[in-house]
DNA sequence: CATGTTAGGTGTACGCCGTACACCCGTCAA
DNA sequence: TTGACGGGTGTACGGCGTACACCTAACATG
């Protein structure tokens, strides 16, 4: 009875319902939370359970990496090459600001996901139909490099800190302390320098935001710039 | 008597030589050999002795950090903004080519190491001196990322990998396989697009530090231009 | 010289991890 | 009725980081 009450509680273990239940962990806990035995808890279940559905760990690792990658929006057809690349880059930030843990994930793999590869291939062909030759198209994607997939490339990112996120505060200025201050005065001097005028959020040290797009616009405008000069790389700029 | 003349052959320990025994262990047998079991060893010592000079083994890895990062040339003086700002990025680069596991280890760590800091600090340094404002030298610095420590940023490193590089060749072409082609059709296209003209290496599908010095000129071409115009976060571009 | 302190290497043990392998049971086709 | 099989279970192994007690050689101090 109670057993039967228990087994129908609990859907059945699948595929898709433990990478789900990954990422909702990972999103909760941070990455280096998710171990198979905790999953498995979090599923009811016992760990070894999960290895009839996944591989491995590593197996489960690129499943949930799919999953962050399908969040990310279709390209919005019928605009220019431009416009396309930079609202579905800013759309992909979105998604990893819900998943910070997934950057990293990424980067550490070493071959990339059917979802990242067609990820790419769109973005790919999104150039080739703005008027990018396949040379210049293949330069330029090493040039965004993992921006195109939203990552800040911060070297330090505040966000990623491994703790629980979910409603914390979104840590107040996290300026750098004094000590740190004193023995690098150009890092202090530019961490005041922040977005000082306009500031609508006052002392908020920097705009995540802001210097994201900033960076997006300086790539994109610097490729804009190549395509209309029709670049190639035989004639190289210097 | 056999007994001294272990203890005589063996360099006493110390944080310096298990540091730098530790950067060869991840040089050559990648990041995920690198246990304190595994360094022990290598130093013919017991696993609990590094614990006399290192506080755990996240410390053991920013001090490995800070090994490499101390590797990087200083910076050529007498020389303009871009010229410096460039030069110092291709030596890091260098660096990490000797280090292909320090860019994961740099990133996964979440609070910079003081090498890393003071590497940042002088780059900034280098940016003030050539004339920018400090508003613009913090975005600048934003924009660039880990760029900026000579990282290449590719989604997907075939140098990453994480067995054993040493003397092993460089990996043929390393094309993607046919049934990715097939499947990623604009993939296929820009990844034969290479440099095809002037191809001093043929069939080497990617010249990595042509695309490096690419994405890295690209950005450099469009922080001058921000600079030239006297560009400031309140009149934003867009 | 005797002695107490201490720096630094050792040995054992604990709790976590991923996962191999044998098992077991409910469902369903033949 | 039976046999196969998909899928959850239990046990166990080797590796990990590291806490803690120990031992010992070097050395300062009386």
């Amino acid at each position: 009875m109670a057993e039967q009450a228990e087994t129908l509680r609990r859907a059945p273990l699948s595929r898709d319902r433990i990478l789900r239940a990954a990422v909702a962990l990972a999103d909760e806990a941070g990455i280096e939370s998710l171990s198979m035995r905790n999953l498995a808890q979090d599923l009811g279940v016992v760990p070894m359970a999960l290895y009839k559905h996944v591989a491995n760990k590593d197996e489960l690792l690129d499943g949930m990496i799919d999953v962050v990658v399908g969040e990310i929006d279709p390209p919005v057809p019928d605009t220019d090459w431009k416009h396309a690349i930079r609202g579905r880059i800013l759309s992909a930030r979105q998604v990893l600001r819900r998943h910070p843990w997934a950057p990293l994930a990424i980067e550490s793999r070493n071959m990339a996901t059917p979802a990242v590869l067609a990820y790419l291939d769109s973005m790919v062909g999104t150039f080739r139909a703005g008027g990018f030759s396949a040379d210049l198209a293949h330069h330029v994607m090493h040039a965004m490099g993992s921006r195109i997939l939203g990552f800040s490339q911060e070297l330090f990112d505040p966000a990623r800190r491994a703790g629980r996120s979910g409603t914390t505060k979104p840590d107040p200025p996290a300026a750098l302390p004094p000590e740190v201050a004193a023995r690098f005065p150009h890092l202090a001097e530019i961490s005041m320098a922040a977005s000082h005028d306009e500031a609508s959020v006052v002392g908020q040290g920097c705009d995540d935001q802001f210097e994201f797009e900033f960076a997006l616009d300086l790539l994109l405008d610097g490729i804009e710039r190549l395509q209309q000069q029709d670049w190639t790389s035989s004639r190289r700029p210097r």
